[in-house]
DNA sequence: ATTAGCACTCTGAATTGGCGAGTGCTAACC
DNA sequence: GGTTAGCACTCGCCAATTCAGAGTGCTAAT
């Protein structure tokens, strides 16, 4: 059931016509398509024998043909050419990466605006999850009556906050002195251990502390991985554009489905475990997003994945372009957080 | 000019219809208002004259009349009652305010989903800016070479951090015992006057690590006022479902206009040196909003005016209604502030 | 001052009739 | 046998047309 030369050619050319059209392409079109020297009867007899094998749909009796999602699957695996970016796109991403940024929130925002701008498509990013951090400082800041601020900052620059509880008897020179133990205690811990560490490691100075204690720790494993799902979006409008969505209850639904975050970082969660992926139309779980296809790419720093980020946008998505851009982005960040955030 | 009572009846008839119907009311549909026991003739005479005074607009003969935004202006000014809330609108905002929110972040974003939750409109929040708050604490955290993180921590309960450069010579120690001199130099003093503070005391034992200071305080500085607007949104495909939208090139430059934040951003910051705020169609600058009206509040710590929020919604929106919301809002809002953060 | 009546206006929805793009099939061609 | 020209047919789309309904302004009567 593989497809001979000339029907991959022939494939091929549909799925770019279509790509660039969005409208259903005819044979005619395919013929006069330069390379082939075929007439477009042939091609038709070619593009009824795609249809029958799945790679093509017809939308009515009449219409040119579509691909399917198999067809862009095969796309994807075996034909598509990665296009180089160009110049400009370069420097769309580039102003918008260049700008001063001093803290992991305005990165995170940054890139997505970038990835949209310079696709035309829906960019999501989901901020760095500390899990394979290390920790190098805690801070306990009192507040006003029976509250404190917890500070944690980890070696990738990272902070979180969160207030607590503090009980009623305890002076803020005895929370600094806890914050100066925990620092000391759990320098260099991976995020995620510091629960079962302390757990552990509860004796000596600070047993009398204990339920405080589990409450700092409770507090900053509540930041390791945001449960408010903290994903950046950008873009969401491009969809607009394209004639996919010039249905409105489409456009309502995509519009509805992505600002509510919580699909998205859940994909992104899940793609995070792999370098790259792509998912395209159906290959989607969830039925909101069965007519778009979702790239996706992680930054690390070192070795460790910190994080995922991606694009959505119409099947007929220009797969080459937005994988090109997807690898660029995942170097750029990835650098930008190792060696240092813009400070200058 | 001003009108007299029956005149004054009607057109509060008119506008309240329209903000139920978004379709031009005639005047048939007012004489069988109860209330008045007029012919639809009668009524007709008066909407003329309304018209002719500039409070009614007729989109095309033979259509019923409109409210101009002259008409709303003088709707909320003398006659619109405020609706109290029922119970299931204060369950609404009760549901999405008391999860668990340790975070001023996540705060924000509760708020402005509770808001668009409970108005079908677009809400907006602009997070607390740190001007009056004072400061608590300063830590400057070492990262990796020559870098770290300051962290500040005012008296409410609100962190910033930024990454900053480091001179290669400053030992971890000595970054501890400037955390510890600035901490003690300024505590409790206005975020916004740290910057005068430093220059003129910068003598003393600080004085030979000038430079470095003033990179702090300038990272310290950006924070007070965030340049990248950080403004919460929520509910911005709400509009979609108002008939106003339901043409798609409104409605792409309306979510294009929000999506890019800055607007609301200048609005809010603008807004927030009054309790509330209302302004009509074309009362907005920006002509992206001459066909919305913008309500807003603004809520505080204290006596002290933190930031505000707001909603967006066509001008036929149901004042009474937001105006109760915003206030509502407006209190618990302050209330949570101040008195804590639910860490429970 | 109010109202009934009427002619007039205008929109929006439904209907209709080409036009054009594209197909599938058949018969001829190399 | 693969390829192609030719042709009848299908179907969506667009523009033009029609028609009902809602609402108006005006006038004359109450």
């Amino acid at each position: 059931m593989d497809l001979d030369a000339r029907k991959l050619g022939i494939l091929k050319a549909i799925i770019d016509e279509y790509i660039l059209s969005a409208s259903p392409v005819g044979s005619r079109a395919i013929s006069k398509h330069e390379g082939f020297n075929l007439s477009s009867a042939t091609i038709r007899n070619e593009m009824a024998d795609l249809e029958e094998l799945g790679y093509l749909a017809q939308p009515h009796t009449s219409a040119g043909r579509i691909p399917s999602d198999k067809a862009y699957r095969l796309y994807v695996d075996q034909m598509m050419q990665k296009a180089a970016l160009s110049d400009d796109e370069i420097k769309i991403i580039r102003a918008h990466m260049s700008e001063k940024l001093d803290e992991v929130e305005a990165v995170m925002k940054h890139t997505a605006q970038a990835l949209s701008a310079v696709t035309n498509y829906t960019a999501m990013v989901l901020p760095p999850m500390l899990a394979a951090n290390r920790l190098r400082h805690i801070q306990l800041v009192p507040l006003r009556e029976g509250r404190a601020l917890v500070v944690v900052v980890t070696t990738a620059g990272f902070a979180r906050d969160a207030v607590i509880r503090v009980p009623e008897d305890m002076s803020s020179d005895e929370l600094e002195r806890i914050s100066r133990i925990l620092t000391e205690r759990f320098y260099d811990c991976r995020m995620d251990h510091i629960g079962e560490r302390v757990a552990s490691e509860m004796g000596g100075e600070l047993y009398e502390r204990k339920a405080f204690l589990c409450s700092v720790v409770e507090a900053i494993e509540r930041k390791i991985e945001p449960e408010t799902p903290n994903v950046q979006l950008s873009g969401a409008t491009n969809m607009l554009h394209y004639p996919e969505y010039s249905d409105m209850n489409k456009a309502k639904t995509f519009l509805a489905a992505v600002e509510g975050r919580s699909m998205l970082y859940e994909m992104l969660k899940r793609a995070s475990k792999l370098e790259f992926t792509i998912t395209i139309g159906n290959e989607n779980e969830d039925e909101m997003f069965k007519d778009c296809s979702i790239v996706t790419a992680t930054y690390q720093i070192g070795d460790e994945p910190l994080g995922s980020f991606g694009i959505i946008g119409p099947t007929r998505m220009n797969y080459g372009k937005v994988m090109s851009v997807l690898e660029y982005m995942r170097r750029s960040l990835s650098e930008l957080l190792s060696s240092e955030l813009n400070d200058e």
